[in-house]
DNA sequence: GAAATATTCAACTATATAGTTGAATATTTC
DNA sequence: GAAATATTCAACTATATAGTTGAATATTTC
């Protein structure tokens, strides 16, 4: 196999890779919603854990799934760990729609109005 | 609890089951082949098998994962069950993502240029 | 109607996941 | 330095997942 060939194999199975962790890592409604929580700023594990009906312990868990996806970054200060959202991992999911825009029909103005809005 | 409430929790659930549902079955790159595969054109199991190093049942069960999030309809006639891309369902994530898209840098530009070229 | 074809069903294995509880670690406060 | 706080680690349970093989079902072809 050319090298060249070998390589675009390489970067391709490391993308796919990357796209099972971030779908896996969204696949959870738990995982979601501590995403929509720190889209409203950085917060601490504890404080991330507190509205959940389930163990601090369970939510570091969680955390770690979306760290290791590349979605939330920690600062680790003493003993705080404080969260923050990563969003632009989240380009891999819209480049990867991308593709299939052209396959669900005329969203394509919508999205125009929605650009145009924006700017 | 009033009704009203009620009916917005439940449809939230609903709403958080389908994600649930669409994410999981994007975050398997079998799956995300099959999907690729049938934005060619509508497909057979059997042809949608043939490329995998797998068993033709683990392609069927594969098949069935995409077709209970809604991503994959099912044509039988006869024997042969016939395959298309429903990328609608896709608009879910598309709505999802919608959401965070202003947490990730100055992409607007990048996807006004893609509306254009696509108008 | 017997043989071939397309697909699913059933039963099983191995591994991953989401959760638990209790102990450990590291840091801060008094 | 003892107590309190923030978090992870370890060990465990229950369930889901991705895969297998072999049999069953349904349809088509000869």
């Amino acid at each position: 196999m050319p090298l060249a060939l070998a390589a675009t194999r390489a970067r391709d199975a490391i993308e796919e890779d990357e796209l099972d962790r971030i779908f896996h890592a969204l696949a959870d409604r738990t995982r979601r919603a501590l995403l929509r929580r720190l889209s409203g700023g950085p917060a601490r594990v504890s404080d991330l854990a507190a509205p959940f009906a389930m163990s601090l312990n369970a939510v570091s868990k969680h955390i770690k799934v979306l760290e290791q996806a590349g979605l939330v970054a920690r600062d680790v200060e003493g003993r705080v760990h404080t969260c923050t959202l990563a969003a632009d991992r989240l380009r891999h999911i819209e480049h990867w729609l991308d593709y299939y825009r052209r396959f669900w029909g005329d969203t394509l103005e919508a999205l125009a109005d929605y650009v145009e809005g924006e700017r």
